[in-house]
DNA sequence: TCTGGCTTTGAACAATCGTTCAAGTTAAAA
DNA sequence: TTTTAACTTGAACGATTGTTCAAAGCCAGA
């Protein structure tokens, strides 16, 4: 054994997520990187090994990140719909405050790149998948539980609240705080809506 | 007078915004730019000012070529709620054959770009509030055709469609064709279906 | 045919890009 | 204390970035 490593590698991914998101990948310069989270070309690229590698990483966390909270959403509540609903929330209120774009780094990044980064893609395409699945799982639940109807397919659900929640951040970014998205998170869910309860 | 200009301005855009549609503002370099368009650097800068200048005529062109689209889809039935869902699914459906990429111009333009570019912020932000506001009208129309509930408001009609499409069309990005275009189209509107018909 | 004024050309600019690597630094093991 | 292997540093690389401008080309009017 010998020197180890100094830097804290958790630390430095949210850092570059942080920018990456903000800046998109061929906005963020690896100067403006080295910068912001203080670290030498040459650890960067020791740790890392190119601009793309760091990348799929901060896609990762991010992904890994909004699991996190999906669960945490889950815990608080017994209503698998609230619990969604928060989620959605949470996501659009916290990015108007402290995050860089109200926008998905998932979605921005599909939206970004081209086959030229096809492992970026790959990685991009199959975060959101994962996070619909997520959706569909908590969507059973709350179909289960007698919060949504049962005589929709919980996949088409999931696309449906995938495609809306999508939809919705890209358009808070055009009208900004104006924009009632509480109301427009509820009417998501509205059609779908069950009478019937399970106590 | 002199010598008059050489090049097809409009085809020019054209192929320009093709160029910005597939690789984005920042991902377009003006090297490539000048192969594909053929036109020596002074000619560009002296005709366009600068790369943001060119891809600000992009912008306008696409939103052009948009709205003429719909206004086809319009001329081309008495219905306007056909009208609309036709747009929606050529503008998607042509986008897998010809088109650059799934994703609108307008949405892909404002995920990507910050405050650095505040003018072709504002001008995707102008025109995807255009887009929406023709939306509007087809949707009056259908209203007052007896197409959909006149309960809801238009302006909320109008917002549901243009999250809806802008957040499918990032769906397609994801999961290419095998995506059920038609049918999710379709279930955009079928809440607001109405039973009524005048005639 | 010549001239005047506009357009087009493309080499060249400084700046910045992503990346490399030899030299310096560090701390655990001997 | 010395050795040693891993980590960090930052100058430097060639390539590419957006942009400029003096020179060459072109055509309408005289």
């Amino acid at each position: 054994m010998a020197n180890n490593t100094k830097f804290d590698r958790d630390q430095v991914i949210d850092k570059a997520l942080q920018l990456y998101w903000r800046r998109g990948f061929h906005g963020t310069s690896m100067r403006i990187l080295q910068d912001e989270i203080d670290m030498r070309p040459g650890s960067i690229y020791a740790a890392f090994g190119s601009k793309e590698g760091l990348f799929k990483q901060a896609l990762i966390r991010y992904t890994q990140l909004g699991s996190e909270h999906l669960q945490q959403c889950r815990s608080k509540t017994t209503s698998p719909l609230s619990a969604l609903k928060d989620f959605m929330l949470s996501r659009v209120t916290d990015t108007q405050m402290s995050s860089p774009t109200c926008i998905c780094l998932l979605a921005k990044t599909i939206a970004e790149l081209t086959d030229e980064n096809p492992e970026l893609l790959e990685q991009a395409k199959a975060s959101l998948k994962a996070m619909e699945s997520s959706f569909e799982t908590l969507i059973i639940e709350a179909q289960l539980a007698g919060e949504l109807v049962q005589s929709q397919d919980s996949k088409k659900l999931a696309r449906h609240v995938q495609i809306n929640f999508s939809g919705l951040r890209t358009y808070i970014r055009v009208y900004g705080a104006q924009v009632p998205t509480e109301e427009i998170i509820d009417n998501i869910f509205a059609p779908y809506i069950s009478n019937k309860s399970f106590h």
